[in-house]
DNA sequence: TATGAATGAGGTTTCATTCAT
DNA sequence: AATGAATGAAACCTCATTCAT
């Protein structure tokens, strides 16, 4: 995890334990929580411990909390991403680890709130903000898309992979919706169940 | 489709005709557009044609609106799907029924608004008003899950049912965000793309 | 009570079961209980039991209905404490006749509603209306002034007969508030309790 | 007085200088010159100088703003009636006391407003802050029944001592219609008229 | 006369944001 | 940086009143 520090350095990610990291850590909590319009500046005010008025110290407006959470956490994710799968070696593998990595930012402990406000949150934003973030949501897709076309070469998924990585990407992201992480199945069976998903389409039935 | 008419007469639906069907329709499309929140009464009521007051002649509540959005959708989805079931001989066709169904009430344009608003907006809904509509999920979820019982039995999908109930419900919902009906895919190609993801889970790559 | 059916008769005084006297005697009720501003048309028609619509067909507003309870209410009290007046002799018994037809009003099950809105809802009357009803209370009030006079010539009242007529008001009026009809204290009992503070006040301890 | 400071001290009654004490003031004087219901939240903010919004760093609602009127009013008269009560010698200048201090409580300047607004808005309460209001009404009374009791005991009143109290408290509420403090009789001849009153109740005429 | 949907002004309340301290 | 009182626009909702039927 040593980019996570590198890329504290750069400013593309907050210091979690600075108060400005603090503020996003339970913004995105408590939009996960109750959405981001019933979530009032002062909640997340006085879930950091502050006063509402002290927020705009950080941050120019609320959306702009939004907004970072959301680019934060795409940036967080495509160094996570690429480090799975630079990891990874061969098509089935570096596809598990696609699909691993991203049913982690779903339901694990430290990223799920981040993950949620960036699926349902979306909406939320203003179409300029909407804009600057695309540009990490594209990255984030690059690298899907290299590995899923490695995989198509090799035989691995068959048909269109725009499709494929969609309704993997819909099927993850529901995740959200039921996946126990201490029941029994485990994140690794869930991923190997999905990459199944993945490999078999048009390999008929 | 003779059930639509004896439904209405039922009261279940609301004549689409009738003011207060206008005004379900309306609502539904400015929720799936800006979201719930967003979404002030005074915009219903400009889209509808009428005073913002006159909303309140139609519904105690402005949650009230959403909450007949998600049961008047549901009890049509209910009627539709087992509709389509029954029209459908045998598991693997039956199975299809099922997808084909969920996804036509999910990117078809007269049912995109409300199945949307019925994915997206469940958190706006007060706990009580959600108890009310758990019913209807249910009788939903039911007839889903005696079909993929059926085809399990067949051999048609391996594994837990309920995970591949969801793992599909994820990429179906998901389309909302991507499939173009009058795109080069078809509805019914992406359908049987979704049934060999189902069919395959387990078999292996 | 002869006089009751001639004050209908001129119109003084609404039929009791017409619609408008049905009208008349739930407004009563309702303002009394929940007062005049918490009342709605609604409240008064539904246990009316017809459309708010139609309550204007009998009142140009709302609150002409609670000027005609407070004008009907003057009128009958004013020919009730006449004709009690006149049924007693010598200025003790006039005296009690006063006090006790007052107390009547004010706790009578027949009366007790529209006797509370006159003391409780007056300023909700709007200033022309205030004066319209005016002339009646000066009316009441002059027949109060004549009997404490009388009392006054006999000795039985000492003192300006202005300030003692007020302190037996505010003592009469303030029983709406504690005084149980079927309790052990009797009405009558009640009033020649209040008898005696009247014929005391100067007297000395 | 110095009771009052420590009263504001304790925070059972607010600064009457500080911006809550200043609203507790303007909003008493417009409920009784207009009614709790015919008041608006924006009469009161404009009446004090700010926004309709800036009510509600003070209150949570306007039905607690009244209900601050009424508990505040009645901390206060307690303190100023025991006070008074103990700086008078013997049953009869307690009793007169007591007289007193309720007739300067209902016309004073100062008192006038909430001394009005406790007794005629009371049904606007909400039954939960009625109930938190009615302990302080009882402590009230207490003080009245025990001067009564000792009245009583010294043959200075008459009869049961609830029916006086009910009775002396109706005469002197209803001063708040018709007494001007600025006219011929004082307020002191008036509270020794009102004590004859109830010492006299039973002598007989 | 009665209906009941519609009106629209106005009510209380919320809340992101500002700013003097 | 932090405070917290104040802002003021805008939200949901109410309700007396109107009017076509």
């Amino acid at each position: 995890m040593e980019y996570l520090e590198s890329l504290i350095e750069e400013g593309q990610i907050t210091d979690p334990s600075s108060p400005r990291g603090k503020l996003l850590d339970c913004a995105a909590r408590l939009f996960r929580q109750k959405g981001y319009e019933r979530t009032t500046v002062r909640d997340i005010a006085s879930a950091v411990g502050i006063q509402s008025g002290s927020i705009f110290h950080h941050f120019p407006s609320k959306e702009d909390i939004l907004k970072a959470v959301m680019s934060e956490a795409l940036v967080y994710f495509i160094e996570e991403l690429r480090a799975a799968i630079e990891a990874a070696e061969g098509p089935e593998d570096k596809l598990l680890a696609c699909i691993r990595s991203e049913l982690q930012f779903t339901v694990g402990d430290d990223t799920v709130a981040v993950m949620s406000v960036l699926i349902t949150e979306w909406r939320c934003l203003s179409e300029t903000h909407q804009k600057d973030i695309l540009g990490y949501r594209a990255a984030y897709e690059q690298l899907w898309a290299d590995v899923l076309e490695g995989a198509k070469k090799e035989g691995l998924v068959a048909g269109d992979v725009f499709i494929v990585r969609r309704l993997l990407a819909g099927a993850i992201h529901w995740t959200t919706t039921w996946f126990q992480p201490d029941g029994e199945l485990s994140l690794d069976d869930l991923a190997l169940e999905t990459l199944h998903l993945a490999c078999s389409a048009r390999s008929g039935c």
